[in-house]
DNA sequence: CTCCCGATAT
DNA sequence: ATATCAGGAG
C-alpha cells in the first residue's frame, strides 16, 4: 500500500475494502495531490469523492465514509490520527481491521493481528483456527505470536496468500509448507 | 444476514 | 458467467 504518512494510509486502508491494493495504488495519487490532508478531505464535494475512487467499488460508501471520517477527525482531533482503537473504530469506515492497520503500520503500535480476507483463509487452511469472525480469529492467533511480530506476521500472511495460497487457485505444490499443510478447505 | 460495486482472473 | 479482492454498516 502506498502511503506517506498515517493519514493517507487510513485513506487508503478504507478504500481497500473488496478491493485490490494495486487498484487501490492506481487512484490514491490523484486523490491525495487534491486531498490529501483531513481538512481538505472534509472540504471535498462528495462527487469529486466519488468519481477519483470510483474503480475501487463500493465508492459511494467510501466517499461518504471519507469525507465524514474527514470531518470528525478535524472537528474531534485538530485534524490528527487517534492513535487508540477505539476512537480510529468510531470513524465512519473504519473497522477493526483497518484500524489495526494503522496502528500497525502507522504508529508501530501493536494493536492486533490484522485479520483481512487472506488472514482469514490461510489459517483456516493450515488449521489453526476454525471459521470466519475475524473478531475470534485475531483473539486466537495474537497469543500465538511474540508481539513484536504481529505487523510482519500479517504481511507475511497476506503475502504468501497472494502469490500462492490463493483464494482460486492455491499453487500448493509451490509451496513451502505443502507437507505440513492439512489443506483444510482447499 | 444483506447491501454496497468496479476491475480482474478463471 | 462467476469468484474474488488488505471490509464495513445497517
Amino acid at each position: 500500500m502506498d502511503f506517506t504518512n498515517p493519514y493517507e494510509l487510513l485513506v487508503a486502508t478504507v478504500l481497500s475494502a473488496q478491493c485490490t491494493d494495486e487498484r487501490v495504488n492506481k487512484v490514491t495519487p490523484a486523490l491525495f495531490k487534491k486531498y490529501g490532508t483531513p481538512q481538505k478531505m472534509a472540504k471535498a464535494p462528495i462527487e469529486d469523492i466519488e468519481e477519483l475512487i470510483r474503480s475501487t467499488g463500493f465508492f459511494k460508501n467510501k466517499a461518504k465514509s471519507l469525507k465524514t471520517a474527514a470531518i470528525d477527525l478535524v472537528e474531534k482531533y485538530e485534524g490528527e490520527i487517534p492513535q487508540e482503537l477505539g476512537p480510529l473504530v468510531e470513524l465512519p469506515g473504519v473497522g477493526r481491521k483497518t484500524a489495526n492497520v494503522v496502528l500497525g503500520n502507522a504508529f508501530g503500535i501493536a494493536s492486533g493481528i490484522v485479520v483481512d480476507t487472506h488472514v482469514t483463509r490461510l489459517s483456516n487452511r493450515l488449521g489453526w483456527v476454525r471459521g470466519e469472525n475475524a473478531v475470534v480469529i485475531e483473539r486466537e492467533l495474537n497469543p500465538q505470536v511474540p508481539q513484536e511480530d504481529w505487523v510482519m506476521f500479517s504481511h507475511y500472511l497476506i503475502s504468501h496468500g497472494r502469490a500462492v495460497c490463493k483464494a482460486r487457485k492455491p499453487a500448493c505444490s509451490h509451496c513451502f509448507l505443502e507437507e505440513t499443510c492439512p489443506k483444510i478447505g482447499v
